[in-house]
RNA sequence: GGCCCCGUCGUCUAGCCAGGUCCAGGACACAAGGUUCUCAUCCUUGGAACAGGGGUUCAAAUCCCCUCGGGGUCACCA
């Protein structure tokens, strides 16, 4: 009998949702969802200095919206509860009490600024840099004294002096490190407060975590957490690794400060579809083959595994992600790319909050016209200025096509058939568009630059006719007639 | 600096554990061409990498060692 699969994402409310730790979380969530398993959300929040409820919002959202829905959390409780650290604290006194009558921690006396200079010290003579033990001598006998008198003490991890741990990573394989370079760690406080190298213990223990998967910045902590597990006699969990997300230009960890594309927010706001954005996630140190890359959410689950994740850190591979968007986008039906650029046009204050039929129809042509040039929905609104912002800057090369020999006189004479639409119809268009031409004895282009030039003050976009019936024959024959006027967007 | 991790096209990666089928495959990006009223889409084609050096071996991107390079981590923060 296997112990239950249980994963979990355990981040710090410290700002935006990371997006390194939303591959994370997402490579937990792939991995309990496809083994049947229990995905939890803990809220690492013993921080008061740092934390803050808007982050933490900001995390269950951006959650929410990926999809990755814990099966507990603080949201949704569960037996294993509370899952925020802030509401644990008596659970890590109590166990940091096990701790030192297990004799598996000592008291340290020593101040912190004997412990600042130690450490300044050791840096100017490039030693390494590590607590002395010169608390670890104290007699019991004394050290109980100096407790009971009211002398202010932390509690340290003892370290065995000799041997060497091993842990199975699921994606590095073996990680050894020895005894001497493991620090006897501070594992309760001056306050009585257990830090974070315990409370992850006690509580992965505690919700009965098998698997702990985690970005590689831990891998040196999940040694003085062995220690833990074994101070407590505790069977450690599963890890795995993950490597780093590198900034763009692979110098550092992409950090949130510096880098605008480590916040999900930013992806969010520009609307990529989300099952595009986490199909390019999962990509980010994973493979499943040498060929597959454009995966559904339910192939990626059936597909995920923790031992053909990578481990050498990765940059963000923003041209794909747009074409990934892309390709999601044009694959999705025009309702939905309908429904998704919506928002954006009534932000911009182009249509109603409530659209009338009318509209919904508008934009339901715009969709069509422009969906296979999205890449994320935001860009409707570049994309699409032209069709409800009635004047505008035209773009130089727009202007030229307009201004050329001839092409005004030929946009004159051509307006009576334009006129007779049938503006519902954009391929009938073209074609009494093209006999027109023919019969004055001019190219095709001759006639539809100029023509595109007058109606949307731009050289690309979707066929000219869509883009007349985009702007219906009012709104059209405006646009012509004040194109028509010499010196006209000059 | 100590310790740990990592190092294949510009980028994300396949191949490495179980050496030969790899003068290294795919994708994105880029370039050229085709389709087209433009752009985009779509199709075709192209350039582009095993960090370096030693070994082991009939044979190494794959195994071993060294060097170099990059990253992480060294708080009474999480």
């Amino acid at each position: 009998m296997t112990d239950p699969i249980r994963l979990r994402f355990a981040p710090s409310p410290t700002g935006y949702l990371h997006i390194g730790g939303a591959r994370t979380a997402l490579f937990n969530w792939l991995f309990a969802r496809q083994k049947g398993g229990t995905f939890v959300l803990r809220m690492e929040d013993t921080d008061e200095e740092r934390n803050t409820d808007a982050a933490r919002e900001t995390i269950f959202r951006g959650l929410d919206w990926l999809g990755f829905v814990p099966d507990e959390g603080p949201e949704q409780g569960g037996p294993y509860g509370p899952y925020s650290q802030s509401e644990r604290q008596d659970i890590y006194v109590e166990y940091g009490r096990k701790l030192i009558e297990r004799g598996a921690v000592y008291p340290c006396f020593c101040s912190r600024e004997r412990l600042t200079e130690l450490r300044e010290s050791q840096k100017e003579s490039r030693e390494t840099m590590r607590y002395d033990r010169a608390c670890r001598g104290i007699d019991p006998a004394e050290a109980r004294r100096r407790i009971d008198g009211g002398e202010d003490h932390t509690w340290r991890l003892r370290v065995p002096d000799e041997g060497s741990w091993t842990i199975k990573d699921l994606i590095r394989g073996e990680v050894t490190v020895e005894a001497k370079d493991i620090e006897d760690i501070i594992l309760i406080r001056g306050s009585g407060i257990p830090v974070y190298n315990l409370a992850v213990v006690v509580d992965d223990h505690l919700m009965k975590i098998s698997h702990v998967v985690r970005g590689e910045d831990h891998l040196t902590n999940t040694f003085k957490q062995v220690l833990v597990y074994e101070g407590f006699g505790w069977k450690t969990p599963i890890f795995a690794h993950l490597p780093l997300i590198l900034g763009p230009t692979g110098e550092g960890k992409l950090s949130k400060r510096k880098h605008p594309e480590a916040a999900l927010e930013l992806y969010q706001d520009k609307g990529y579809p989300v099952d595009g954005l986490v199909n390019w996630l999962a990509l980010v140190g994973w493979s499943f083959d040498d060929k597959t890359e454009v995966m559904t959410r339910e192939e990626l689950i059936e597909r995920f595994s923790l031992e053909r994740v990578n481990s050498s850190g990765a940059r963000l591979p923003m041209d794909k992600l747009d074409w990934i968007c892309g390709d999601y986008i044009r694959r999705m039906t025009v309702e939905e790319v309908a429904k998704q650029i919506e928002p954006f046009l009534v932000k911009k204050g182009w249509i109603a909050a409530e659209p009338s039929d009318e509209e919904r129809a508008r934009i339901r042509l715009l969709a069509q016209a422009e969906q296979d040039r999205l890449r994320y929905f935001r860009q409707i609104e570049e994309l699409a200025a032209w069709v409800f912002e009635e004047e505008g800057e035209f773009e130089p090369k727009a202007l030229k096509n307009l201004n050329k020999e001839g092409a005004r006189e030929l946009l004159a004479a051509y307006l009576p058939t334009f006129l007779a639409g049938p503006f519902d119809d954009p391929a009938v268009m073209e074609e009494k568009a093209r006999a027109f031409a023919d019969q004055q004895g001019q190219g095709f282009g001759k006639l539809v630059h100029p023509l595109r030039a007058a109606l949307t003050r731009k050289t690309s976009g979707p066929g000219l006719f869509d883009c007349a019936r985009l702007l219906g024959p009012e709104e059209s024959k405006r646009r012509i007639e004040k194109a028509l006027q010499p010196g006209e967007g000059a």
